[in-house]
DNA sequence: GCCAACGTTGGC
DNA sequence: GCCAACGTTGGC
């Protein structure tokens, strides 16, 4: 008998990284209630944790290039799925929908900063743009973005 | 299967 | 604009 019969899995969380000028948090927010496919992840290491991520997950959403911070909330609406638009099987998606802005923005420098967040992958894998995010580590960024 | 060359991401 | 830190590709 497993711990998980019933299916049920705890809400993990995860930072999926985004260069603004391509794909916005503003964007998300515009798309509403219906929500938006995250699509593009190509890199196998990204793609791995990509197909881990289960409806009603959390999503921080991040913003690359001269932002360089953690700048909003977002829901997975719809577990990964091999994308549609694509021929090769290996390639997924998932759904989702904004949540919430961030009231203040959680800077890269700031999680640098920070030593509890020195092994997180974020920091260790620059490149990685699916980013598992452990509970402690939630916890401290929404405090943060609440400061 | 190794590795040199090349391409990409994203921080600096 | 540069480059570190990857990943990918292709010749051998």
């Amino acid at each position: 008998m497993g711990l998980c019969d019933n299916g049920w899995m705890p809400p993990a969380a995860f930072l999926l990284k985004t260069e603004p000028s391509t794909y916005s948090f503003e964007d998300l927010e515009r798309a509403g209630a219906k929500g938006a496919t995250w699509d593009g992840v190509a890199n196998a290491t990204a793609l791995i944790h990509l197909r881990t991520i289960k409806k009603g997950d959390l999503l921080l959403i991040y913003h690359t290039g001269d932002e360089k911070r953690v700048v909003g909330l977002a829901e997975c609406t719809k577990s990964a799925y091999p994308d549609p638009k694509q021929a090769n099987e290996k390639l997924a998606v998932i759904d989702l929908k904004a949540k919430s802005r961030l009231k203040s923005p959680v800077t890269l420098a700031a999680l640098k900063s920070d030593p509890a967040f020195k092994d997180w992958d974020l920091i260790r894998l620059s490149r990685l743009s699916v980013v598992p995010t452990p509970e402690p580590l939630l916890k401290k960024i929404l405090q943060l973005a609440d400061s």
